[in-house]
Order: C-alpha cells, then sequence, then structure tokens
RNA sequence: GGCCCGAUGGCGGAGUGGUGACGCAGCGGACUGCAAAUCCGUGUACGCCGGUUCGAUUCCGGCUCGGGCCUCCA
C-alpha cells in the first residue's frame, strides 16, 4: 500500500495502485520508431515514464521497466500496405536499415541520458521478437484471424468491446477518409502480418507461416509486454495518440491471447473489459502532447525540433526536463523558447540553492520540523497522479528554509530530487551555461576581456571598463561582476 | 462527417464551491562606481450567456473559439 494514485485511462479514472506482484512494479512503456530522429515532443513521453518509475522506486517498489525500440513495422502511407518508413529511409539514405534503425537509436539513446532518464530494465528491440510474435500470433483461436492478399488481420468484431479505451463508437457509418484495403472485415481491422508483396524483396522481412513479410506494428508491444513482464503487468504508458489506435489494438491482441492461453489463473480471462485486467495492464497511463503554435511537432513533416537543436542555442537539456516538470503530465504543454529561457532560469536558481550545500554530508533522518510542511507537500502532490508542478515549488519551500542543519536540508532536497530526476547536486551553474553555437568568441577572449576590465575598474577607468562589457554584451556575453560565476552566455 | 479534449493574469502553468498556487517576465528595495547576477518584497486572472446555490473561476446546459484523433506519430 504505497497510496499513490494514477490515472487510468481505461477506466478514465484516479485508481490506487496495487501491485499484481507484492513489492515490484512492472512497467511496459512504447518506445520510439527509429527511422529518424527524435524531437523534444517525443522526449516528453520518456521523461514521464522517468517520473512514474522514480516515483514507484521511491515508494520502495522493485522495478521492472521496460522501453522498447520499434525497429520495424511502421508504414508510411494511409492504407496498410503502404511503404514501411524504416525501408523508405533507408532507400534515401542509401544506406542498410539495420544501419538506419542502429545510428537513430543511438541518438535516441543520447537524448535519454541527457534527460536523466534513467536506463530502463531493458531496451527491448523489436526485431529480437519476431518468432515470438509469430508464436503469439499462433496461439490465438482461428476466430480472431483472416488472411487475406496483403496479410494477416486481426478481426476486431470478434472481441468484446474493442476500442473501449478510445472511448470510440463501432464505426460503422463513418465516413472514412482512407481507401478500406481490400477484403478487410472491418475498417478497425488491423495487420498481423503484413506479406512481402510477391515479387518484391525487403530489406528486413522473416519467414512465417503466412509467407514472407513483416510483423504488424501492434504485436511487438503485446508481444515483449507478455514475454518480459508476464500478463498482467501493472502500468502501461506512451503518448496519448496510441491511446486511440495503436494500445486498443494491443489490448485486442492481448485479450486474444488471454482467451487462449490463460486460465483465470493471472486473473485474465479473455472476455470483455468489464474486467480491465483482460487487457494485459492493469492502468495504462497515456502523457499529452507538448504542443507550438503551428500545431503538433511533426516527424513526418520534416521539420522538428531536437534537443541538440536547444543545446546548440545554449540551453542546457535539463531546462527541457524542467519545462516539462512545470506542467501536468495529463496537459498540453505549449512549447516556446521564452518558456524555455523561464525553466533553465528557474533551473539555476535551484542550483544555485543546492550548491551552499554541496559540502555537507547527508544527515540520515531527514526530519525536522521545518521540513514537515515540503515534505509532506511533495509527496502529497507526487502520490496524487504525479503532480510535478507542485512537486517543484514544494522543492523551491524547502530549499528556501533558513537556519537548518545543512545536512538535513540536503537529504531532504536530495529525497525529492530522487523522484523529479534533476539531479541537482550533480548540477552547478557552471555546467548550466552552455556555449551557443553561433557564439563569435572563445572563452578565452572572454577571460581576456575580463581581466582588462578588472583592471580598468581597479583604476577607475570606468569608461574602459564600461565598453568592455557593452563589447562583450554585443557578442552575446553577459558580465556579472557580484556573482562567482562572472560572466554567462546572454540567449537571444 | 464521427469521437474526444481544452479555454486561468504579459507568457507558462497548478488548483479550488467561499481566505486569488507557483515559475518566468515586470515593478519596488538591498547590493553595485553604474549595471548585471543574487537576495527580499509586490500588482494583475479564471472565454461568453443562462441555470443550480446564501455564494461559482470551480457544478449543469447552451454558445464561441482553439486543439487532438479517426492515416504513421510521444
Amino acid at each position: 500500500m504505497t497510496g499513490l494514485k494514477l490515472f487510468n485511462s481505461l477506466t478514465r479514472e484516479l485508481e490506487t495502485f496495487t501491485p499484481v506482484h507484492e513489492g515490484e512494479a512492472r512497467v511496459y512503456t512504447c518506445g520510439p520508431t527509429v527511422y529518424n530522429y527524435p524531437h523534444i515532443g517525443n522526449m516528453r513521453a520518456y521523461v514521464f515514464a522517468d517520473i512514474l518509475g522514480r516515483t514507484l522506486s521511491s515508494q520502495g517498489l522493485k522495478l521492472t521497466h521496460i522501453i522498447n525500440i520499434t525497429d520495424v513495422g511502421h508504414l508510411t502511407d494511409d492504407a496498410d500496405e503502404g511503404e514501411d518508413k524504416m525501408e523508405k529511409m533507408a532507400a534515401e539514405k542509401a544506406q542498410s536499415i539495420w544501419d538506419i534503425a542502429k545510428h537513430y537509436t543511438e541518438a535516441y539513446w543520447a537524448d535519454v541520458e541527457a534527460l536523466n532518464i534513467r536506463q530502463p530494465a531493458k531496451w527491448s528491440i523489436a526485431t529480437d521478437y519476431v518468432e515470438d510474435m509469430i508464436e503469439f500470433v499462433q496461439s490465438m483461436d482461428d476466430r480472431h484471424i483472416y488472411e487475406i492478399d496483403t496479410g494477416l488481420y486481426f478481426d476486431t468484431a470478434s472481441i468484446e468491446d474493442y476500442g473501449r479505451l478510445a472511448r470510440a463508437v463501432t464505426e460503422e457509418d463513418g465516413e472514412s477518409r482512407i481507401g478500406a484495403v481490400e477484403g478487410k472485415r472491418n475498417a478497425a481491422d488491423f495487420a498481423l502480418w503484413r506479406k512481402t508483396p510477391p515479387g518484391e524483396k525487403r530489406q528486413m522481412e522473416w519467414d512465417s507461416p503466412w509467407g514472407k513479410g513483416a510483423p504488424g506494428w501492434h504485436l511487438e508491444c503485446s508481444v515483449m509486454g507478455e514475454k518480459l513482464l508476464g500478463f498482467p503487468f501493472d502500468i502501461h504508458t506512451g503518448g496519448i495518440d496510441h491511446r486511440e489506435i495503436h494500445h486498443p489494438n494491443e489490448i485486442a491482441q492481448n485479450q486474444a491471447f488471454a482467451q487462449a492461453n490463460c486460465g483465470s489463473c493471472c486473473g485474465m480471462d479473455g472476455g470483455g473489459l468489464s474486467n480491465p485486467t483482460n487487457s494485459g495492464a492493469n492502468i495504462w497511463m497515456h502523457n499529452n502532447f507538448l504542443v507550438e503554435r503551428s500545431g503538433k511537432m511533426s516527424k513526418s513533416s520534416g521539420e522538428f525540433l531536437r534537443l541538440q537543436l536547444l543545446i546548440d542555442k545554449g540551453y542546457h537539456p535539463l531546462a527541457y526536463r524542467m519545462m516539462c516538470l512545470q506542467a501536468h503530465y495529463r496537459s498540453e504543454l505549449e512549447f516556446s523558447w521564452d518558456g524555455l529561457e523561464a525553466a533553465l532560469t528557474r533551473l539555476k536558481r535551484m542550483v544555485m540553492g543546492t550548491a551552499r550545500l554541496l559540502d555537507a554530508e547527508p544527515s540520515p533522518v531527514a526530519e525536522h520540523p521545518k521540513f514537515a510542511a515540503p515534505l509532506a507537500k511533495f509527496d502529497e502532490a507526487m502520490l496524487d497522479d504525479l503532480n510535478t508542478p507542485i512537486a517543484l515549488t514544494a522543492l523551491e519551500d524547502a530549499l528556501a528554509v533558513k537556519k537548518v542543519d545543512a545536512g538535513i536540508k540536503r537529504a531532504v532536497i536530495e529525497s525529492m530530487d530522487a523522484s523529479l530526476g534533476l539531479g541537482l547536486f550533480d548540477l552547478t551553474r557552471e555546467a548550466l551555461r552552455i556555449r551557443p553555437k553561433a557564439a563569435e568568441i572563445t572563452e578565452v577572449e572572454i577571460d581576456d576581456a575580463l581581466a582588462r576590465r578588472k583592471a580598468a575598474r581597479a583604476e577607475k577607468d570606468f569608461a574602459t571598463s564600461d565598453a568592455i562589457r557593452d563589447e562583450l554584451a554585443g557578442k552575446g556575453v553577459e558580465v556579472m561582476d557580484g556573482d562567482p560565476l562572472g560572466w554567462e552566455w546572454k540567449l537571444s
């Protein structure tokens, strides 16, 4: 009993978290498709999953977190027989599809590290589980499956409560804007296996009972979730877009799998979702989007905001993490450069607060009357569906407490930061001073200018000293005399 | 066309049936040769129209506007 309440998208209600396995928390997070760089909107999902994982850990639960890497199975076109995005990118870059996947996976991992996102228990790679995917499908009852020319499909009418997660009505007369795939029984039916068209050869294809081809992209998550965490596991997370298509389909597969393979021993009876456990996970959580004026960030549109772009402009990556924490994960968050700068400033001020505590040994017992209120506020906020915006204010309350033992204060802040993951005690203001890529001046030149200015000031030659200061300002350097740091890049 | 969501002060963003979180910016003060940085203090808000209520930003209905999904997407 932790008292942790989480919003379950399946029931659209706040639910008290109760582990499936005593003392454990098993979490599956839908990871990236590695045919391009992740944009900062993508990364919000992993910051969110990280906060969830850290909070579960801080509750004393043994966390097993899986994040998958989708290196196969995404289509470019409207209809299901479109070109695979991975194949398309490989063709454009004239590289092996496997090299493409490797490159973008590593780029993603770099962002993960830069954002203080903890390593999951395992990064599960979709293509490592193709055999398991085939077995998973084979174990399903035939009535859920039918084969047509383009592939093997799942009959969404064959299970109870299809689409409950999305709150979608069964589309009978809906005017679908895309051409339906020939031969599908229901518009919502999706591919379990996509056959390689006759006469074609794909870089990624596997033999299967249904011919050469590749798995449908919903399959991987069902299979890896079951394989690595066991049905039912505790929490499944992902972006809110997955709530509409991917996760309902994943759930449908899980229901069909449970029907064939589970007794009631695990709580899954293969029936409808009035028993939510049949979905394969007890709680389904979805983070909302990061948006900008021009609308949703889109990988498909070609131009997008990468974490590296933020860094190039002089923003420390953890300023982006701070930006995420300032909003609740279920709210849309507006991105702007001003907003990012505000987050960076806030982070800097926090780091200045923790810098004074660096010499103190954390006191083993972080209990002190003055911290009772901030600690209670913090716990209440985090346990209430991960309310990080309020948790941040509790941390600032704790930071503002005066005349207390530094060791105790440090322990209090560290315990809070363990959940927030800003790494306040590993950061310095100097580390937050990132050189903008466009800066025209080197740090050596800055030091030189500052030395000349110091000499001028010593002689009370303020005209010269102010001229040097103005000159530096023109090159994007802000001089700060009364500050130990001395100077800082001025972001514009 | 169908389904869903949102509308809070300059910006971002919590929250609540009745004492107006918080951050950034702004403003005032301390500090400074002057600034900046830092520290202290501080103002401004709940889209529109009805309803319920002693009282609504918070509940209900309508409207307007914005967004998402229905096609790959965190």
